[in-house]
DNA sequence: TGGAAATATGTACTGAGTACAAAAATCGTG
DNA sequence: CACGATTTTTGTACTCAGTACATATTTCCA
């Protein structure tokens, strides 16, 4: 995340994330359905038309960072040392993300408020699992190209799908020990038991090809 | 499903079908974002009230038989055969439902229409999205309660999570495998072949479960 | 400093979905 | 069969997300 020097950049940077960070806020506040793009706007304090400009939709207000989620996957699986394999190579990242306590696992009182918050929205929901979807097509097609074959592979597909599923649950039931036990390290546990259980049976599954 | 005797019911039944006819034929002809609700009432001869008197929104009138599969789904756990553990059930109901050439899992000219309508447009992916989560929301409560455990159990959960997951992959590749070789049994042969490697995963990460 | 390019904003529109009320069809019962 | 209750259909009026298009404003660069 290089901060550009240019003003344009930097403003245009500003903006998004004053509009971004309002939204977030009035939704947390408020739920998603029932706040209007006019309240974000006026939260952010720019025209109705510049949050449509910066986010096509108005979920893309809350959901402005899975870019770099997509990115952490492309180089797990890229950047792996020589003998892992690629599964394996996913495996160790959940593992490292949660070793150092990464954002997108992390279990705490933010986190206990967006949980909810997506939660209470369908609109939310729905955005959430399209991304979900699309990192599985991300990580099919990586998977497929370390180990040159097709991008439509099957089996690339079916262990992506897995992957993601996995780790869905497993977020999901490591926030819920979180609120029940108010103890990031429950949860981190929670966490890296289905993962692992999820790993085992991908590995079992993928028996035969070069993905594991 | 019982053909209700009374007027009221058939009549209603009658609408509800002549609205998702007319619907799913125009979401095939034109796309769904190119068909208004207003064109729909038009073609079933219905007010525009009508269409959302009976389905709520618009994606409806193209998924309106979700809760056959719910049934299925339920049925296949809690119908199995004594000495068959739960998740073996659910691998059997696939082989079964391929076996007796069930419309979920038809490889047809119809389905060949059905399919790029769902892929063409965001909303009825959402949907079809939304469905599947829910119906591993539902196929993990029934794995719970059919082994005594709670409807909340994280090992039922990834196990349904992953179940869907597998299922959705091998749809989809099926359905690729019939649009490029128009041959119905290398579609259902493509469809087992994933189904199988799923559940050997799946019986992999459930080890030590009342599930497998 | 004078445009060129990018960004911000306004206006007017389409279409999904909701709230509410009223009309029409159907049903149960005397 | 008739009449009141219930269900279903339909219309009207509204909110709000999202789009198309034009204009203004800001930033940049030569």
């Amino acid at each position: 995340m290089p901060e550009p020097s240019d003003r344009r950049s930097r403003k245009r940077l500003a903006t998004s994330k004053a509009i971004s960070d309002a939204a977030t806020r009035l939704f947390m506040e408020r739920g998603f359905d029932h706040v209007t793009v006019d309240e974000i706007a006026e939260a952010a304090d720019v025209g109705r038309m510049t949050v449509f400009n910066h986010f096509p939709r108005k979920e893309d207000t809350f959901f402005d960072r899975d870019e770099e989620g997509r990115e952490m996957l492309r180089e797990a699986v890229r950047q792996r040392a020589t003998g892992v394999a690629p599964l394996e190579a996913l495996h160790l990242l959940a593992h490292r993300l949660v070793a150092e306590r990464s954002p997108v696992v992390e279990f705490s009182a933010r986190s206990e408020r967006l949980v909810p918050t997506v939660a209470g929205s369908e609109t939310l929901k729905a955005r959430a699992r399209a991304i979900r979807d699309e990192l599985a097509d991300l990580v099919a097609e990586t998977l497929a190209e370390a180990v040159g074959h097709d991008p439509a592979d099957p089996d690339a597909h079916l262990a992506a799908s897995l992957l993601l599923a996995t780790w869905t649950v497993a977020f999901l039931d490591a926030h819920r020990i979180f609120r029940r036990t108010r103890n990031r390290e429950n949860a981190n546990d929670a966490f890296l038991a289905l993962v692992d259980k999820g790993a085992a049976g991908l590995k079992a599954a993928m028996t035969g090809t070069p993905y594991v």
